[in-house]
DNA sequence: ATTTCATGTAACTATCAAAGTTACTAGACT
DNA sequence: AGTCTAGTAACTTTGATAGTTACATGAAAT
């Protein structure tokens, strides 16, 4: 088992991501945004350091600039940097802005004729509204400044991957 | 579009279940037991009423049988009833039963080396983790016996029928 | 005893959403 | 022009789960 897993993880360098990854990756990045606001940064490298694909990257971080938490600039010398100043972009902001959801449409329990089903629905979704709304709530109050903070004094350098 | 999904549907009579639907075919069987709980159901009738596969609920309430939520008996005339009487059976029960989870691991941030994931993840978990709590614990207060009554019924509750 | 009907379960296939990839076009700087 | 980069469509791969087939086990009716 632990041999398969070694294996695996070098067949291709790095595991892959897994489902749902994108709310993860996009908080991976703006936090290292927010650590180095005047930086700009290319899909490609983004998409090394959070080991996935620069289109991926494009993707999320293109859904995230329709609500203005990035910006991006095309051409020689461009890629993506943010939107407005790290202290104002919060978990909450990039939460909604993916269209998570605690419990997907799919998943819950659906309304129907038999009234079992009708009084299940009515119970539960009351919970999972009022549970979206206190997540939401507390995610509102993490901006990105806290996210980059380091805890201990140990310094680090953020050295750019030189390209060979 | 609009075409293919109305073909689809009635390709083979039925859409199917969607994903995660085990704590909904869970819920939905448990509530129909309860309101009758002398009667024994075979799998076959709960997944035509389920309108799944009788494997798909015969494994489902196997798992419900660990947590002494149902009981089966096999051969002729055998089936399924409930383990204990309906309202000693709440939805957290069935919830912790069938192991779901708000937030799959799968989706967690996960930690990492990157000091950024790694507070992502501290402040994130903590707030799932409440979250999570808070969640079974309303679940709690949620029994078979409230699931299976009737509307009507519960309406009527105030007006006490004058017998004489 | 044999038949019948049910659970129990292993081993497969099908489905579907999301990640990953390829292959382009458009735009901006040198 | 040449070289980067984003933007995006279209496709393939992956992984979790439902659904299915097949068969063994067991209990009751005949």
């Amino acid at each position: 088992m632990q041999q398969k897993l070694l294996h695996d993880i070098h067949k291709k360098g790095m595991p892959k991501l897994k489902r749902n990854s994108r709310l993860s990756l996009a908080l991976h990045t703006l936090s290292h945004m927010a650590a180095n606001p005047e930086r700009i940064s290319t899909s490609a490298e983004i998409a090394e350091h959070a080991g996935t694909n620069p289109v991926v990257v494009r993707r999320v971080l293109g859904t995230l600039r329709k609500f203005n938490l990035v910006k991006s600039e095309k051409g020689h010398a461009g890629g993506w940097y943010l939107g407005r100043s790290p202290e104002k972009i919060t978990v909450a902001d990039v939460y909604l802005a993916l269209n998570e959801k605690l419990i997907k449409e799919s998943e819950k329990i659906q309304d129907s004729q038999c009234s079992h089903e009708h009084n299940l629905h009515e119970k539960i979704s009351t919970i999972l509204e009022q549970l979206e709304e206190d997540l939401v709530q507390r995610l509102g109050n993490i901006n990105m400044i806290e996210i980059c903070e380091e805890k201990v004094s140990v310094q680090f350098t953020h050295t750019v991957p030189s390209k060979s």
